[in-house]
DNA sequence: ATGGAATCATTAACATATTAGATAGTCAAC
DNA sequence: GTTGACTATCTAATATGTTAATGATTCCAT
């Protein structure tokens, strides 16, 4: 008997329209032999001059461990160098090449065009309703979401 | 000199909003031993019996070589059986197994309070005016989107 | 000064994403 | 009944996501 949940997944209609945008990016960011997270990151730096790991990990919405790869073979193609910083060992500090530079200098103004477009295909007022909707989602002060209370067992091998 | 897009990310404010509603329903999945892809998976075939793996691919938002890797791994633990279509051998079956339905049962109610306790947390209003958004994304037709030239070059060693 | 908590980055182990290509089966035209 | 286009799935190679644990510093209270 086929059971269905009394929801629509809402998870996953984000994927889906994430998808449905960045279809008409995804080209022009792998064209240049760039990934999506390498150019979220050399767009980031870009606009500040240089940036430490655990901002990009904020900024870029990717964990510590993957952004340790990500840098390391970004380091290996020379688009970013990383310095430790003197007064405190532990950090950081990620910046551009010379080569990102002209690369971001080339591909930004292409983004910039696909947007323009794609806002003219979905409509302004879709792009804005999309931007304060997320916004809400995202930036609302709400107290701590309560958690629903789990049952003991935890192992697939108990089923 | 600090470079800034004239625009901000708008899907990478589709990771983050979505971040912030799976958050609170990831807790919940891998309490019972099951990652977000392989309750997508099993959720989806819950509602029909019986899905072939591109029809899974489409409704789960999931490419096929990753599929091909999930469902053997689900295969491996009993959470699913695939067998071939004798009409057509190229096809495939997946169908959940005993272990899988027991599963679902009590994990569903789980992840639908959750849910409600989300809904109190965001408003129904904030819930509602997502569904509408993201569906205009999704589903309305529109022609086909261009494309911004892109100049020759290819290589990140060209820079 | 010193030991323990906290911080930042990394490593390890595994699962998934992405692109390109291979494989095997189907089907229609010839 | 073969060939050739097409379809569904899978492999392979590389990049990233996810969780837990480690290593190296710094900080802070004693």
């Amino acid at each position: 008997m086929p059971r269905k949940l009394a929801y629509r997944n809402l998870p996953q209609l984000f994927l889906r329209a994430r998808e449905e945008l960045l279809s008409h990016f995804r080209p022009i960011i792998t064209h240049f032999g760039l990934t999506e997270q390498q150019w979220r990151i050399l767009r980031a730096i870009a606009e500040t001059e240089q940036l430490e790991p655990r901002e990009i990990c904020e900024i870029c919405q990717i964990l510590s461990p993957s952004l340790t790869g990500v840098l390391s073979r970004m380091e290996d193609v020379g688009l970013i160098t990383r310095t430790r910083m003197a007064e405190d060992q532990r950090r950081v500090l990620v910046r551009m090449t010379p080569k990102s530079e002209k690369l971001v200098a080339e591909l930004g103004p292409l983004i910039v065009e696909q947007y323009k477009i794609i806002e003219q295909a979905f409509g302004a007022e879709l792009i804005n309703e999309l931007y304060t909707v997320l916004d809400k989602v995202i930036s609302i002060e709400r107290g701590p979401i309560p958690q629903v209370k789990l049952p003991p067992r935890k192992e697939l091998a108990d089923y």
